[in-house]
DNA sequence: CACTTGACCTGTCCGC
DNA sequence: TGCGGACAGGTCAAGT
């Protein structure tokens, strides 16, 4: 579900839709995922309001006026979802998938003292939200080792070509999902680069001519910068800060398609398990582990 | 050390 | 219809 695009896509949904709001309580009851005590609850959220939301690779960062950030991950089932008095509970138009909230998936509630509602649901308990001074965000252990951010201008490809290599004998697959190489890749996106690049997933990285290589860096900020315009890619739980879908799986080429014939050549795609994750290849475009 | 595998949870889908 | 098992987009700890 939320890899990189669809991080970004609710990070550009609640820029608009919370930026300015006062909150004025919250709910939570998940002393796993949210495991910040009342008391700080009390002293850092209540009566802040929100200044900013940014995003360092999959994580989002909702700042507080109050010197503390909310950083939020959705692992795999998570959303982030807003709720203004003119969309409140079920029956809206344009077909929320989330329907009335709060709904048994709900870990956290802001309310907001306009009386609208921003609810971090999070069916498989996988994500997580806590309160950090925002100085301190960046200390966190994954923040100190993620990678590059790949839709960056600095991202060129020499930092791309280096970064790979740190991971030489591996395979390509499992370099691309590896957040100390590159920051929000996912399997979804792993999988739509390499056919874009025709490398098969278990190519080890040094076997990887360079002109592939190439291709592959620019294949990656396509089909990111693709699926940001989409809105990201649904495939079950994944939904924006209005608790909409995203339409990035509809352009998909290899993702999801397996039997399906492959955009480029007609050949049925298949689906196997490389690197742990169900992956969608072509086999006639990306026919073997070295090309 | 580098790399792979299992665990974390809940829900859904598929085959018997 | 019911039940067991496999599987799901991420990341970390533990294992080889």
């Amino acid at each position: 579900m939320p890899e990189l695009p669809e991080v970004e896509t609710v990070r550009i949904g609640l820029a608009r839709l919370v930026i300015g709001k006062k909150i004025v309580g919250i709910m939570f009851d998940w002393p796993k995922g949210f495991p910040n005590s009342k008391s700080d609850v009390d002293a850092f959220i209540i009566g802040a309001s929100i200044k900013d939301v940014r995003r360092r690779a999959k994580v989002l960062l909702i700042d507080l006026t109050t010197g503390y950030t909310l950083v939020t991950h959705l692992k795999m089932t998570g959303q982030l979802v807003f709720r203004g008095l003119e969309n409140f509970g079920a029956g809206h138009p344009n077909e929320s998938l989330v329907g009335l909230l709060p709904n048994k998936s709900t870990r956290v509630t802001l309310s907001f003292f306009d009386g609208s509602h921003l609810y971090f649901n999070d069916q498989r308990k996988f994500g997580w939200m806590k309160l950090l001074p925002t100085g301190e965000v960046q200390y966190m252990a994954f923040m100190q080792k993620v990678g590059p951010e790949p839709l960056e201008d600095s991202f060129t490809f020499s930092v791309f070509e280096s970064q790979m290599m740190r991971r030489k004998n591996s395979g390509v697959k499992a370099v691309l999902l590896d957040q100390t190489v590159l920051a929000g890749i996912g399997n979804i996106y792993a999988d739509e680069a390499l056919w874009g690049a025709k490398i098969h997933p278990e190519a080890k990285v040094s076997a990887i001519p360079k002109v592939r290589l190439r291709k592959l860096h620019y294949e990656i900020i396509y089909v990111l910068k693709l699926s940001i315009e989409k809105g990201g890619s649904t495939d079950r739980n994944y939904v924006n800060a209005e608790g909409k879908r995203g339409s990035y799986i509809d352009f998909a080429r290899v993702f999801r398609r397996e039997n399906l014939p492959c955009p480029h050549c007609g050949t049925t795609i298949i689906k196997t398990r490389v690197a742990g994750r169900g992956t969608h290849t072509c086999p006639k475009c990306q026919p073997c582990r070295i090309n």
